[in-house]
DNA sequence: GTTAGCATGTAAGGAGTTACATGATTTT
DNA sequence: AAAATCATGTAACTCCTTACATGCTAAC
């Protein structure tokens, strides 16, 4: 009930399952992240916070309350908060993790759409071999779905036509047919493992204790 | 107040433009032309009819109200409405048709965000080339402005790199790429008069009595 | 005469933005 | 001390979707 936006969640968990942050830093991670165009307001992003936390997936560590005189105080400390105002560092709990590892592993219907997808490509080296084919397959047949659609729908079409008209859906067909090509790819390096020893934290295999991990 | 999505509302005047349209038939046009992965759904298309109806910019045709008897009476023609349930057909209005010119025309921010410019760039036979070219480079900046940021922000960058996060990233940044040098062709095609002659309808410089339409 | 598909419509809610309000810290 | 920047938060509004409700017409 009080979820917001499944895509943004699943970032705000992984990018603190690198290491804990407070919002204002979160924001412009999740820019770059989410990316291209994409600019994530606070509106968005604190609310989102207090959800969470209010789930328990993550916690707040106010580093201490900080009265202004204590703040002075702190301040000599060479590597003291020095924060601005009483910044929120949040950081993931146990149950995060989970309900993280959980959501990557998930690649039902929803992980092909943009956003989702983008995401969960994102935080790729958590996962398993199997699970990104998985992923990117149903993100591919999701986008030739949409050309057969488009395609169909045009060709029967004495849809307006001018040139304009059709250089659009050109070069809109042309962008959808390059990111499918550019999936082949992935998918090809993956099969041949030649992605998976990239990844230069072999790490993530840490709680792999059951190998039933497959579907 | 009653304003509903400026793209939208620009994509229906549009499109009514070209021929009177219900909002079923209205609805399988506006997706291959927002297209793209939208689905458009009723929820937002009748109710932004009905709000273009109350400001006067399209009226509703209703083909006769049309009785159950009646229906089978009209049936007989061969060229009659042949609809299914009482069709609601709209045209537009003359209110209508300066204000979709006006809007075209606008060149302003707002005609430079995906959805707008998407539009406005179907739109592009109705429009003279000064507007055309002014549009195309306003979106091309705005995207170049996008660029700018994210390099700037993934260089002066400790931010999470790994490859996969890293190729997500190559790729984004090579769409843009690629979508700005399709401006720039363009607006090169635009410059050297080389477009404007081979839109098929000249008939789009109806009302041009008024030669002062330049700004 | 019931099912399937065309056609219109509404209510509830989800995901996000902008604009505002507030306050601490650093810089000028 | 004023201004700029960092930082958190809320309220109102926008645009859209899903799910539902309704009813006509055609076809089986």
């Amino acid at each position: 009930m009080t979820r917001r936006g499944a895509a943004l969640e699943l970032a705000v968990l992984g990018l603190l399952h690198d290491a804990p942050m407070h919002g204002y830093e979160l924001r412009k991670q999740l820019i770059v992240l989410l990316g291209w165009g994409r600019v994530l307001s606070y509106g968005t992003l604190y609310p989102c916070l207090k959800a969470l936390g209010k789930d328990g997936y993550i916690v707040a560590d106010e580093p201490a309350p900080k009265s202004a005189k204590a703040a002075k105080a702190a301040k000599t400390g060479p590597e003291a908060v020095r924060g601005r105002r009483n910044r929120i560092v949040y950081r993931l709990t146990a149950e995060g993790k989970e309900r993280f590892a959980h959501a990557l592993e998930e690649s039902g219907p929803s992980a092909w759409d943009d956003e989702s997808f983008g995401v969960r490509f994102a935080f790729f080296a958590r996962t398993n071999s199997p699970t990104r084919v998985r992923i990117l397959e149903g993100r591919r047949s999701r986008l030739e779905e949409r050309l057969e659609n488009v395609r169909t729908s045009t060709q029967r079409g004495r849809e307006r036509a001018d040139s304009y008209t059709l250089e659009l859906q050109r070069h809109g067909l042309e962008s959808v047919e390059r990111e499918v090509r550019w999936l082949t790819e992935l998918i090809d390096r993956e099969r041949s493992g030649g992605y998976a020893e990239i990844a230069e934290e072999p790490a993530a295999v840490k709680k792999n204790d059951k190998t039933s991990e497959t579907s």
